[in-house]
DNA sequence: ATTGACTTGCTTGTTGTGAACAAGTATCAT
DNA sequence: ATGATACTTGTTCACAACAAGCAAGTCAAT
């Protein structure tokens, strides 16, 4: 492979920070495609080292033990999907930020579904785990929420007795996007259905944010 | 402990039937306690076999792998958790049907959450492998999806428009499920907001089921 | 610029734990 | 008593975790 850019030596030579990041990127890889293929449990620092191109012991040196290196790569797949949310939700608010968001998320699991997969499948595995994986998640649920309420709070269109639900009304959408998501792992082949759902849930949240009675 | 009632020989003896009974509800009971305790991951078969005070090497014996374990106790908390559903359903159809599983859902994770957690901790793990345990989430989940839709279609006062879409509704409220779940495990201490996701579920199948235009 | 001490990335050696299975012992059936 | 079934013990293999060593990169003094 090509170097990405002349470092400031000779060809050929890298810098720490080279060499780290370029072994960090492929041990990124190598994970995304261990998990994809035999799931979380299956995968082994091992085979994650090797298939990056490295030494069996490589991950586990580095990350220390298995948990951090899939907390590593749930980060580095969360700063991913960040970037694609904020693209499109950017300045918007309320009603119209929470779906251009759902129109996105679908769209990636079209786009990525091995990102996608990979990052709930450890998503799912740290339900089960006190770990640093699970404060990872907890996290960038934590902030997930945040946004939906900021989303809420900040439209002046929404009603006040609709904001002071705030909270509620965006623990459901968490709650109903992680039902989809676990839909569309078990029926990947169902985009149709995915996409209904994802509309089922565009339409429950008109229906929480428009003040009814 | 004393025996449970006297068996077809003198007091202490058992018939093997009895000493398989005895040897799956305690290695059941234990494997509750240690998935608990510590997820299905760090949960040995080794631990599993001593707390149910026999060998190390009894749970590996009777169930070939940590996978079959798992799905055997999957098998019995799903059993459980039926009698509950069928005990309120009953007889029922339509929206009537789905507002009693929910508040029984609920009140399921309030009376009996050991039970609960466990069940759905090794629900998520299944996403992650393709196996024993796998196949039977897919099982449970398949006869929870044909449970609503049997609902739908057989509540004569529900419009055949909405009938046309049994499916999708269906799959809706399995997700919306899954979601909720979700959050209680992560946030049980939160009951109030547990509740209110069951109830804000309510409302949405009421509207799923009232068509609108 | 070259050298040499130091730092950091990476590899190899080793230990402990657990899953899985085989072979053996104890308990029950007839 | 003979077979069948529940259970235990012995063994192997794989992997996580860590320690100790090797190699590549860094940087100051000359």
């Amino acid at each position: 492979m090509a170097t990405l850019s002349v470092s400031n030596h000779s060809e050929g030579r890298l810098t720490q920070a080279e060499r780290t990041e370029i072994s960090d990127q492929r041990m990124f890889d190598a994970t995304v495609q261990l998990v994809l293929e035999h799931g979380p449990a299956g995968t082994s620092l091992k085979e994650v080292g090797v298939l990056a191109g490295y030494s069996r012991g490589l991950a586990s040196h580095r990350f220390g033990c298995k948990d951090k290196l899939f907390s590593f790569a749930l980060r580095r797949l969360g700063e991913l999907w960040l970037e694609q949310l904020k693209s499109v939700t950017q300045g918007l608010v309320g009603l119209n930020a929470v779906e251009k968001a759902l129109d996105q998320h679908y769209q990636y699991c079209v786009d990525a579904p091995d990102y996608v997969r990979t990052f709930y499948s450890l998503w799912f595995e740290s339900v089960n785990t006190d770990s640093e994986l699970s404060d990872s998640i907890k996290g960038i649920h934590h902030r997930r929420h945040q946004d939906t309420v900021a989303w809420i709070n900040n439209d002046s269109s929404i009603d006040v007795t609709v904001k002071a639900q705030a909270d509620s009304i965006a623990a459901q959408f968490s709650a109903s996007v992680v039902g989809i998501v676990y839909y569309w792992l078990n029926n990947p082949e169902n985009l149709a259905e995915t996409r209904r759902l994802h509309q089922g849930l565009k339409h429950t949240m008109t229906c929480l944010l428009t003040p009814s009675s």
